[in-house]
DNA sequence: CGCTGGCACTCGTGGACGTTGAGTGCCAAT
DNA sequence: ATTGGCACTCAACGTCCACGAGTGCCAGCG
């Protein structure tokens, strides 16, 4: 496109029609922003931004309203909006006094979805590969124990294994603290290894070998990717432009996880902060919305956080309390 | 009211404007419902009814629909209602394979949604006090440690607690020794009490203190109350009469939790199945939607599980759905 | 005394129709 | 390349009217 006024134009479509939620004509935009030139030129550069996809008319002897295509490159050129003082508050005030990992997270989706009065998103982060700190063995009927695995960056993770009726408490006792000194400080990959051999250097027991493994996929992390989400009020409230079926199946999808979880995943590898619009998301569920996501935690596998409600959205807004919010959330994730 | 025939017209309307959405006129009435009466002496008796407060007309020309009170009426001549086998077949396969109690809620909570196409909640159950199997106590960092507390019903909980940066490694181990037998085999209200006396002992170091109610508060529960829902797609989904603003506000009730939990703790008293309609929840965020909901779990101390959906709703069938969720889920609990 | 048929009345719904005004596209003039 | 002018389009809005579902009331009947 490089028209300096073109773009200009552009920009002041979305704007326009982001605030108001109406079409915006020539003489309007002559009118509030000073171009320096006459509803009749800017006629003809919104004829051409037509022919080039990026606005459009909802009905002849309308106003022009941007197409996904437009939001994009809107988006694209957009430098970067500052954080309100107050949003920057916010932030620190909220989420300082959070107490463990699940109260961080719930906290960080609340506030997310104040911020930017949408629906937030909150991935879990992904759980790093860490050294074993501690194995715990608790006999609790003759046949069933718990382990519980204590992890060096303070996770706590569990698992019951089946443990033959026929074992004594003595025994018990030594291959819990065997396992013990055999699985402290290793990381996952050396202590599958160790415990295997551990297992079979013990004799042919079945059971030890699948106490290994229970320890080792506790290590590795156990719980299963998932996402929670907060303010889906957000979605009907006044000024939302989707359909009560839209907002249905948005809802249904934010349940469902998986496919939500995807998108995520694909957006993770594009820089900073990634946007999806409309179309772009790739889910006819998704219709009508974008989501604006950023990864948070370690920069090689970063989980994501983001907000998703309609195309029609403060883009700059939004993105600025997402990547604010995924910057903020790094640290304390982090330390 | 107590008249064979007000009652059946009652109940026709009600089930006639739950099916088809719109107010139900004597005509329809008489021709549908062979009540051996002519459409003027239903006419009277509407007339009566709507006196009561039973019934109303949306305007003039209008049919009638019930209101909140006629709702309730209705709900309390039920007799109960059979569930459909299909529904039965439902619950067995859905829950027979879940894992963990996170599992089993979670499918509950998404089985009921789908049984009742209405929003399903799951209070989680109410955790109760079990003896102290063992305490764990890791340092992590030299300021902060790490206390996990197995339970004797096999529950893990965690807690961290400032550790003075000047203990050596020798006494925290001694303390996590003895905090162990100090605390094994006990139940939480022995155990303030013992643990309190332990750390006087030992002296006036606070952090001891700290450390004691950690491992109480884990003991005695830890993980706050809470609810999950499923379904939030259902509340606008077509067919649904609420207001995109009332969505709003339901689902804000749903997220911030404090709301329907007080709502649960009071339905709680009233029965196998409990029923608030409309304004009976005395919420003005649930106006327009009715809760049915039942015990499930210990008798003593049961949890909550339930549907909420618009007063529009087919009471019967929901109430039918939900009280076998909540017993089936309280042979999956107690076992 | 309860039930019924008849009748006048109300009022929301939906279609037809004209007006208004915002907005456009095009073109000739600068 | 920009502009003022002009004819054209079309959604939104209001009015009007006919329709019909539904009601309340009343007099008559078993």
């Amino acid at each position: 496109m490089t028209d300096e006024r073109k773009e200009a134009i552009l920009r002041a479509i979305v704007e326009g029609y982001v605030s108001t939620r109406e079409p915006v004509g020539s003489k309007a935009l002559a009118q509030h922003h000073d171009l320096g030139v006459s509803p009749a030129t800017i006629r003809n550069d919104m004829a051409a931004l037509e022919e080039e996809g990026l606005i459009a008319q909802p009905h002849t002897s309308a106003g022009r309203i941007p197409t996904d295509k437009g939001y994009r490159y809107f988006v694209d050129m957009l430098a970067s909006a500052a954080l309100q003082d107050s949003h920057k508050r916010a932030i620190s005030t909220f989420l300082s006094d959070a107490v463990d990992l699940n109260d961080v997270v719930e906290r960080s989706v609340r506030l997310l979805s104040q911020l930017t009065r949408q629906v937030a998103v909150v991935q879990y982060p992904s759980l790093r590969e860490s050294a074993v700190r501690r194995v715990e063995l608790v006999r609790m009927t003759p046949g069933r124990a718990l382990v519980v695995v204590v992890s060096a960056d303070a996770r706590v993770e569990q698992a019951t294994v089946a443990v033959p009726e026929t074992l004594s408490d003595e025994d018990f006792e030594r291959v819990a603290r065997e396992l013990n000194e055999e699985a402290a400080g290793r990381t996952p990959a050396p202590l599958e290894r160790d415990l295997g051999a551990w297992a079979s250097r013990q004799g042919p027991d079945s059971w030890l070998g699948d106490l290994g493994s229970a320890v080792v996929g506790a290590a590795r992390g156990g719980t299963v990717e998932r996402v929670v989400f907060a303010g889906a009020g957000n979605l009907t409230r006044a000024g939302s432009d989707l359909t009560t079926d839209a907002v249905a199946s948005v809802l249904d999808a934010l349940e469902e996880q998986v496919v939500l979880l995807r998108l995520l995943h694909e957006m993770a590898a594009e820089g900073p902060v990634s946007v999806r619009i409309g179309s772009e998301t790739g889910h006819d569920a998704l219709a009508g919305t974008s989501i604006v996501a950023a990864g948070y935690g370690s920069l090689d596998a970063p989980a994501l956080l983001g907000a998703l409600g309609p195309t029609r959205m403060d883009y700059p807004g939004t993105m600025a309390a997402v990547r604010a919010v995924a910057r903020y959330l790094s640290k304390v994730v982090e330390s």
